[in-house]
DNA sequence: CGGGAATTTTTTGTATACAATTTTTGATAC
DNA sequence: GTATCAAAAATTGTATACAAAAAATTCCCG
């Protein structure tokens, strides 16, 4: 049992050499995974000791990975009271898409100018994963076909500071995301959504890129702030 | 010598009641501190035991406060090679503005329409504060009475995401705007265009807002990468 | 039964000890 | 003098121990 989460020692994905994780890195790549999946319920208590089984590390690294888990959000803490899941309210939604408009649609925009032939090619593979994974109505493949689509629109508009802002709030709903998504209707319509843009983004077409990204994201608000409010 | 830099056990501010805060938190703020007024240099190294020396905290509690600053951007860490300062290069800067273009943009254009008019009269409040320091050339008063600007602004647009993204961002560049705004005509110019800003929210008016924020952006842009392009 | 105070248990905050790795030092050979 | 390599010192990674606070339980009294 101890461990179970921590199996990747050594990554070596992509060809490159491998590369040692510290405990450390590892606990807090677990606890993610957990958070951003669902698998530990927003709002929920983690108590140190709890994790310590799951993980396998000591408190101390612990500690550092909650710390880490806190300052991006995920996590609350209070003193002598410990952490919890971090749970957002409708207004919290609300506040991340009125965020995220501007500097999505940004992203979206720079692609079009800046992303590579290899880039363009590599969001239509993305999306193409995308479609299957949700005909096939696969949670876990879903989230990281996602992930892919969003992780080349981000590398193609050549703006890490841009990524580092959208993945961290994107990380915050991501559990919210996988329950709306459970609803083929739903899945559907997104589905539609992210076609228009991911089109608009292989055609380095800037205003259908925008236009796509807005709407998306409208509907993805609207959505979400319906889900989270029923609930609770 | 010892805890020299943690002095504020309590904080009785505003009159509310006295808050504990744990040493983890003050040992937090008081390296955040040195790095924001560029006590402790960019790519400088901190070492553990100096810090230990330095906020009188024990190793575990300062990891975890290390911990959450390199979450924020403040500190890179590399395995076995301890933490330093971040450094921003050029291209960082530029991505920087890139984003915080639209994000303040943003903030703005709300502010004018959300914020109350004991916001407003603070907004003015708090230019007043700013254009005295920078007359008075105090490099501290000028940072504190910038941020004070910017918190209000923040405030007023009803936002805590916008608040805390861009927050982030301008924590990571304060060191070079120090720099910077120790230079008495960019002092000028910087308090011109701040002014205009001010004086746009203060009158709700959104488009002399957005205007304003947009020249503000590009000048110090362009200051600061002239300015870490000579540095270097 | 029910409420509340005292006590036990659990949990978090903090400090320290040991192991593994990196950096520095210093001696030796050329 | 400098290059190289071994030993020593310093630094980071990890685990554990103790103290303080919070939560749970027990026990008493009405």
């Amino acid at each position: 049992m101890t461990q179970s989460l921590l199996d990747h020692r050594t990554d070596a994905r992509l060809g490159l050499e491998a590369v040692e994780r510290s405990l450390r890195e590892q606990a807090q790549a677990s606890i993610r995974e957990c958070i951003l999946n669902g698998h530990f319920a927003a709002g929920q208590k983690l108590t140190e000791r709890q994790l310590t089984e799951i993980t396998g590390a000591s408190r101390s690294i612990l500690r550092e990975a909650l710390s880490h888990l806190e300052a991006r959000g995920l996590l609350v803490r209070r003193t002598h009271r410990g952490f919890t899941v971090a749970k957002l309210e409708p207004r919290s939604i609300y506040e991340i898409f009125e965020l995220r408009e501007p500097v999505e649609t940004l992203a979206a925009e720079l692609f079009t100018e800046r992303a590579s032939e290899q880039e363009v090619a590599e969001i239509k593979a993305a999306f193409e994963a995308l479609k299957h994974s949700f005909q096939a109505g696969d949670l876990g493949k879903m989230r990281s076909a996602k992930e892919w689509f969003f992780s080349v629109l981000f590398t193609g508009c050549r703006n890490t500071e841009i990524r580092k802002a959208l993945e961290n709030v994107m990380d915050r709903i991501s559990y919210l995301r996988i329950q709306l998504l459970s609803d083929p209707q739903r899945r559907q319509l997104a589905l539609l959504e992210m076609g228009r843009l991911a089109k608009a983004l292989i055609a380095r077409d800037k205003d259908a890129a925008r236009a796509a990204s807005i709407a998306h994201l409208v509907s993805a608000r609207g959505a979400l702030i319906k889900q989270i409010s029923n609930n609770d």
